[in-house]
DNA sequence: GCCGTTTTCGGCCCGACTGTTTTCAGTCG
């Protein structure tokens, strides 16, 4: 098992053993181990070989056995026996918003529910609300949480969707007859979630059953759904879904095109071609019978007047307008990106030190990075008062003195209370070069009352980012409700950014909003919001949604240097 | 289950909200 797995496990263990009830610090401790874990930036087998996994604070002589074991064997008999004792279903419950370990296990004991289904027919016939401990609005509550619980199955987060379909591209393209292979769809669009994978390779036409027989045997593959010469369908172990097409490759360019879609792009497409006197489809760009050469999409759209429009672009966004006066933006890429904001450290929820975050962002030629930890109403991220603040700032300090041609920048994500103030006084505030505003609790107002917090919080000169304005998280949680139009307007005036949050569970500010702040001149900050090193490498997703949003570099704040971000901030203090 | 020690046992993060209660348990971030 690798150091992923092996975490699964571990926090998989911690929800069994909150629901059989155990004691509640063990519990913690195995998902702290599961948290250390996943954010070793060192080799796993070799620390254990080492004996310098005992080291790790946090990581007891229990723990080091157990991870040895999962390490060696790939399976741990307590891990086995906790599976056995508790169902899959009654785990899976711990999905739902508002239903804890401890009504679960009510649920299950008292009323042998053990699935989602059975849990959606106790609601409708009105059981749960005469238990004890549960009412009318629980059973409510769960009813809804439980609809969109449905909504969601079946679908991915982007980096779910993407780590998969890379390797698989990877993997067609070292086979020997494949010519071409690429992903599609709405995964090549840059869609914060997907329902499956769309592959596209060619191939010469005597070879294709042989690249099918080896996409159909691939590791990982759990499941053949269907298997013909030119489509096959396989699933994997997470449920996620890949297609693979198989087309000459002369076909491939049209065939891409074609599948990457969305299908509003592809309608305007092909009556444009209409129009001009020419027939796109799947298979190719014709002149009356006679078929024009399309070795690449370049081609495709030069043949109809266009210059290239990104994948990103396809969507029903005036890209081809924008396309046929040669105004599509020039977008933003990761090679523009100059330094990191809104990261966390050890002092905070993070898993890392400040330095070691501050090499990551060295090693990956990133000039600065913007550390913001937790403020003090976020207790249960162990957020900062006053005092801890002054400790912080000063390591920073210390760190910039001994890091050549490298900066950390000051900052803190500051909670934004209630009532709109922020959970620091002006003259704390004052001591961080740009300070992320967001909320992390009272989730229930009204768009009214939401949209009012935010804005009073604004307000405040010394808020230079507002971060994840909605605090959604993608295909588990709705964000509070906001009125995006009043809070970006009044961004704009007040000359605060707005954060595309890029960890792929958030994505937030939505990319469908990015356009409209761009047009109104609001910078953006594209920021990895990343708790431990590898969460900096999450800013690709985050640049994703800014290329679908349509933003150049010119737009986005950390395409600046250190100074200038600093000036940015500045600005709004004067 | 981990940690630290006045060292083998006691403490471990906490404030707010919700819905259920009639003083509080469960959930969340």
């Amino acid at each position: 098992m690798d150091k992923k797995q092996i975490a699964a496990v571990l926090k998989e263990m911690a929800v069994m053993m909150e629901i059989r009830g155990d004691n509640p610090f063990k519990v913690r401790a195995h998902q702290n181990a599961a948290r250390i874990i996943e954010g070793l930036s060192v080799d796993l087998p070799a620390l254990v070989k080492s004996g310098q996994l005992l080291e790790i604070k946090g990581i007891g002589k229990g723990m080091a056995e157990k991870i040895s074991a999962l390490l060696d064997q790939g399976e741990l008999a307590e891990h086995q026996a906790l599976k056995e004792a508790i169902p899959g279903g009654v785990l899976e419950m711990i999905k739902i918003p508002g239903l804890g370990p401890k009504k679960i296990k009510l649920l299950w004991q008292d009323m042998q529910i053990t699935s989602i289904e059975d849990l959606e027919h106790a609601c409708r016939a009105g059981k749960l609300a005469q238990m004890k401990g549960f009412g009318a609005k629980t059973e409510a509550n769960i009813l809804h949480n439980l609809q969109l619980l449905k909504q969601f199955r079946g679908r991915y987060l982007i980096s779910e969707a993407l780590e998969i379909a890379e390797a698989l591209v990877q993997q067609l393209g070292e086979h020997p007859r494949v010519i071409r292979c690429r992903f599609a769809g709405s995964l090549r669009r840059g869609m914060e979630t997907v329902k499956d994978i769309d592959l596209l390779a060619s191939t010469p036409e005597g070879d294709r059953a042989a690249v099918m027989d080896y996409f159909a045997g691939l590791p990982g593959a759990a499941e053949v759904i269907n298997k013909g010469e030119k489509k096959s369908t396989v699933r994997f172990a997470n449920g996620l879904a890949a297609e693979l097409r198989l087309v000459g490759d002369d076909q491939f360019a049209p065939a891409l095109h074609h599948l990457t879609g969305a299908k509003e792009h592809n309608v305007a497409i092909r009556q444009r071609a209409i129009q001009r006197g020419m027939k796109v489809s799947e298979w190719g760009i014709y002149k009356g019978e006679e078929r024009l050469p399309c070795p690449d999409e370049q081609t495709l759209f030069a043949h109809l007047g266009l210059s290239f429009i990104p994948p990103e672009l396809r969507e029903n966004r005036g890209q081809i307008e924008a396309a046929e006066a040669g105004q599509l933006p020039q977008l933003i890429e990761l090679s523009d990106i100059r330094g990191m904001i809104h990261t966390h450290s050890v002092w905070s929820d993070g898993v890392n030190t400040i330095r070691e975050m501050a090499e990551a962002c060295r090693a990956r030629g990133w000039k600065y990075l913007v550390v913001s930890d937790h403020s003090k109403a976020a207790a249960y991220a162990n957020g900062l008062d006053e005092q801890r603040v002054g400790q912080q700032l000063e390591e920073i300090d210390q760190i910039n003195r001994e890091l050549a041609g490298f900066r950390v920048l000051k900052s803190i994500e500051c909670d934004i209370l209630g009532d709109g103030r922020l959970d620091f006084d002006d003259e704390t505030l004052a001591g961080f070069e740009l300070v992320i505003a967001s909320i992390h609790s009272r989730f229930n107002m009204d768009e009214v009352q939401a949209t009012e917090r935010i804005i009073t919080a604004l307000k405040n000169p010394y808020v230079t980012i507002l971060g994840h304005p909605t605090g959604r998280l993608l295909l588990s949680r709705e964000g509070y409700p906001v009125n995006h139009e009043a809070v970006i307007d009044a961004a704009a005036e007040l000359g605060v950014s707005i954060e595309i949050n890029a960890n792929p569970r958030r994505l937030d500010l939505d990319w469908r909003y990015v356009k409209y702040a761009a047009d109104k001149n609001v910078a953006i900050s594209i920021c990895p919001d990343a708790h431990r090193i590898s969460g900096l490498d999450d800013i690709r997703y985050g640049i994703l949604m800014a290329r679908k949003g349509w933003l150049t570099a010119k737009q986005v704040l950390n395409c600046y240097s250190a100074e200038e971000l600093i000036r940015f901030a500045e600005k709004r203090r004067r």
